[in-house]
DNA sequence: GACAATCCCCTTTTT
DNA sequence: GGGGATTGTC
């Protein structure tokens, strides 16, 4: 029994539990839940005479579904089963697939397009301008509108959203006896317009997939239906497994879920973790696994987690035990500044990876918010390490790839306005103004006119818009020439991969693209990414079955189910050159992963947990829970060395790391010691010469700074000037240019801030260099500061330790 | 009045 | 990386 090795008894009665039934597995992090749906689908296709199409399997994220399906191949090593043929993915990977297939039954395009972000902004921007009624400052801060009475655009994307989660249609949410009626107005608008465009959102996707499971059996061939995760599974999911599961007659009702309550942190979305009472409800003979052994982490990291979680109410203490031998203090240290956070977590990097104690691939940094990634990107390409930002669909939302594929967009779906116009908006001599004009008019004759030809009809004067300049009315005519020139080269007919490849090159050498590209290496490399890509795609079986689309509409659809890392790793495979870099994510989509070296940053008040408050949703209370368990995934990501950092002021997530002594130190003792070090290395697997020079380079790694240092090194604050620390040191922005004669500090610190900023997050300190040549002190007067540099030595940050 | 360019500030989390 | 305000230009 292969597939049963490596796992401890309680897994092992997990996993061999019977094809029919129900099972929950509910245990902390790295208690080897995942290993264990992993095993069991290898169990059940092994010995249960499974087919591995007569299994459903639900990931959290699509990469997570990759690491499975590839760790399954391992697993099914010699036994022919394909592990391709798994319906396995994220429910709306798993949806999508689904209602291409059977679209003829939910009268639905077979050809729709699942809508992105950037859709769903434009749609609803759009139905707030076409809705100007609806601004009522008397119904100001309710379900769809700001403080003011204005329709929210993120309100009420939320507010569809939940319904959509309830799995309420507009059909059922008019007949809610509740409904909100200026809601109900808004759903319509939104439901219209997505509905002419053949879109779904993300939510419709799951939506319509219950009702078509509901309606037709169409996986009558499901035998099982196993989920990870289960914790973050909203209302309509858990209908969904459900529905699954009742497909087929003869082997109904079989599921297993593995999760976590106190990892449940997608609440935002309907995520309900109380879905484990719910389906205990529903299935009352479902037995439950618990698991006690962690194998990911060491003790010292599952304590500093257990602690975080003290304050957590309606929670028993889970007492997890770790299967490592050492174990090692985490750190815990707070800065003055985000810059110095970034550079201490820049230097903290270089160094473990210098000694070789692990490398690139070993380490994370997570953050709370997508924009804290910006800083410590500046700071790691300041040390020349590379990293990767791990954010799923995140490439194709980025400027010059979304404009490229916005453009492609336009030559293959005649009815896709949103991508039209924000090709319009693209290029030079049309602002907002005349894209809300033109936006206005398809809405107003979409009956009888597809987008592509109003901007025909405006361009040739046929259709005479008031005001509208004959600057646009030309760059119209620009447009749809061009588009028509572009549907020349590639068309049903004319469809293959060198028509396709001709029509990239001819979109991309694009005036608006190329205005984006110029000056800018990166942005052109990945338009060459994407070309490289297009080189080598190949639509998925199941899709190809679907119906005959073009090679182009099957790289579209794509676009909403692959991510740029499966690009990446088909390239690395190809090349076979392994890529080494230091992961930069986000805690939620750092889910399920584990690293060797773990840092989260960013546990500074205001920032994590978020100021911003939904009391619309969910109480503070709830809502300061949720974040904490935020904290826990963060933590419980980290195998053997954790760093939790913050600037200026403290998070109250991590008072009790702060109150109690001997929890967290301000830098690795295993570093810091010989015989630690070694320790370490050895628990880790590596070998590590010289250790006694790297504990020494350590030690003076992040020196001690005295007041007087920082005096001399002082920042001048100045009424208005570009808020430098901003710009030089965070990634991109549209703020001011630095000035190029522009003075950096002694050390290559800026030294001018802006009050603004100083008020903000205090004044900037910076360490001294040990080989810092002396400096002249510069007059008080010429500092503007107090005559007299602070007397009283205080030793910041780290204190010196007896070696 | 429309548009571009510039500056300042703020930034939840994702399929 | 973008929303919003402001300024200068056409
Ligand atoms: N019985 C075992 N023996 C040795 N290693 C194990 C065992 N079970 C799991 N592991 C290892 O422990 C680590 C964590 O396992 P896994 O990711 O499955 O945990 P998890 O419970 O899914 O965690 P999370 O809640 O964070 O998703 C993995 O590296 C896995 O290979
Ligand atoms: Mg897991």
């Amino acid at each position: 029994m292969e597939h049963l090795r490596g796992l401890n008894e309680e897994q092992r009665l997990a996993v061999t539990a019977p094809l029919n039934g129900q099972l929950q597995v509910i245990a902390g992090p790295g208690t080897g839940k995942t290993k264990l749906l992993t095993s069991r689908v290898a169990h059940l296709l092994l010995t249960q005479n499974v087919q591995p199409h007569q299994l459903i399997v639900t990931t959290f994220t699509r990469k997570a579904a990759q690491e499975m399906k590839e760790r399954l191949a391992l697993l099914l090593e010699g036994s022919q089963i394909d592990v391709s043929k798994l319906r396995m993915g994220t429910f709306h990977s798993i949806c999508i697939r689904l209602l291409r297939k059977y679209s003829g039954d939910m009268d639905l395009d077979p050809r729709f397009t699942v809508a992105s972000n950037k859709d769903v902004d434009d749609i609803v921007d759009a139905l707030i301008g076409n809705l100007p009624g609806l601004e009522l400052p008397e119904k100001a801060d309710d379900v769809i509108r700001d403080d003011q009475g204005r329709l929210s655009k993120s309100k009420i994307k939320r507010a569809i959203s939940h319904l959509k989660s309830k799995a309420l249609d507009i059909k059922a949410y008019m007949e809610s006896d509740k409904h909100d009626k200026d809601l109900l107005t808004v759903y319509e608008e939104y439901d219209k317009r997505m509905k002419r465009q053949s879109m779904l959102d993300f939510d419709d996707i799951l939506l319509l997939s219950l009702k078509l499971l509901r309606k037709r059996k169409c996986l009558f061939g499901i035998k099982h239906v196993l989920v990870d995760e289960f914790q973050d599974t909203n209302h309509i999911q858990l209908e969904l497994i459900n529905e699954f599961s009742h497909q087929n007659e003869a082997f109904r009702d079989n599921i297993t879920v593995v999760g976590d309550p106190d990892q449940s942190i997608y609440a935002f979305r309907g995520a309900v973790s109380e879905n484990f009472e719910f389906m205990k409800k529903m299935y009352p003979s479902c037995t439950a696994v618990y698991l006690r052994e962690n194998y990911r982490s060491t003790q010292d990291v599952l304590d500093a987690s257990e602690l975080i979680m003290k304050d957590q109410q309606d929670r028993d203490s889970k007492l997890l035990r770790s299967q490592y031998k050492d174990s090692f203090k985490i750190v815990y240290r707070n800065f003055a500044n985000d810059f110095l956070e970034a550079k201490f977590i820049a230097k903290e990097v270089e160094h473990v990876i210098s000694m070789k104690l692990v490398d690139e691939n070993d380490i994370c940094i997570l953050v709370r918010s997508n924009y804290m990634t910006r800083i410590i990107e500046k700071e790691l390409n300041n040390c020349r390490i590379k990293y990767s930002i791990v954010k799923g669909r995140a490439f194709w939302e980025r400027k010059e790839i979304s404009l490229l594929v916005d453009r492609l967009r336009v030559v293959v779906r005649p009815h896709d306005s949103c991508a039209l116009l924000r090709v319009l908006g693209s290029h030079t001599g049309i602002g907002l103004m005349s894209v809300k004009k033109i936006g206005k008019l398809i809405d107003e004759l979409h009956g009888t006119n597809e987008p592509l030809r109003i901007l025909q009809d405006i361009s040739c004067g046929n259709l005479r818009l008031e005001k509208l300049q004959t600057k646009v009315i030309n760059t119209c005519k620009e447009l749809y020439e061009e588009i028509r020139d572009c549907q020349k080269i590639y068309n049903r007919e004319l469809s293959d991969r060198s028509s396709l490849l001709r029509l990239f090159d001819r979109v991309s050498q694009q005036q608006a693209i190329q205005k984006l590209v110029t000056d800018d290496e990166e942005k052109r490399n990945n338009l060459s990414e994407v070309r490289k890509y297009l080189e080598i795609f190949e639509p998925d079986d199941i899709d190809q079955e679907v119906e005959e689309l073009t090679l182009l509409e099957h790289f579209l659809n794509s676009i909403d189910i692959y991510s740029p890392e499966e690009m990446d790793d088909d390239d690395r495979k190809k090349t076979n050159e392994p890529s080494r870099k230091v992961s930069i994510s986000t805690i939620h989509s750092a889910k399920g992963l584990e690293w060797k070296v773990v840092f989260v940053a960013g546990l500074t008040q205001g920032k994590f947990p978020s100021s911003h408050i939904d009391p619309l949703v969910e109480s503070p209370v709830k809502k300061v829970c949720e974040e904490r368990r935020v904290l826990y995934v963060a933590m419980t990501r980290a195998q053997q060395l954790l760093y939790v950092t913050s600037a200026s002021e403290t998070s109250v997530l991590v008072k009790r790391l702060t109150d109690n002594t001997g929890i967290a130190t301000q830098r690795q003792i295993s570093l810091s010691t010989t015989e630690k070090l070694e320790k370490l290395a050895r628990q880790i697997g590596t070998v590590v010469e010289s250790c006694e020079s790297h504990v020494q380079k350590y030690l003076s790694l992040h020196p001690v700074v005295t007041p007087q240092d920082r005096y001399y090194n002082k920042i001048q604050t100045i009424d208005k000037a570009p808020s430098i620390e901003n710009r030089i040191s965070y990634a991109g922005g549209k703020g001011p240019k630095v000035p190029s004669d522009f003075k950096l500090g002694r050390y290559g610190y800026p030294r001018i801030v802006t009050k603004r900023a100083v008020s903000r997050i205090g004044m900037p300190e910076y360490p001294i260099p040990d080989n810092a040549p002396p400096v002249l002190a510069p007059t008080s007067k010429s500092l503007n500061l107090p005559a007299q540099a602070p007397k009283r030595r205080k030793t910041l940050g780290v204190r010196r330790r007896k070696p």
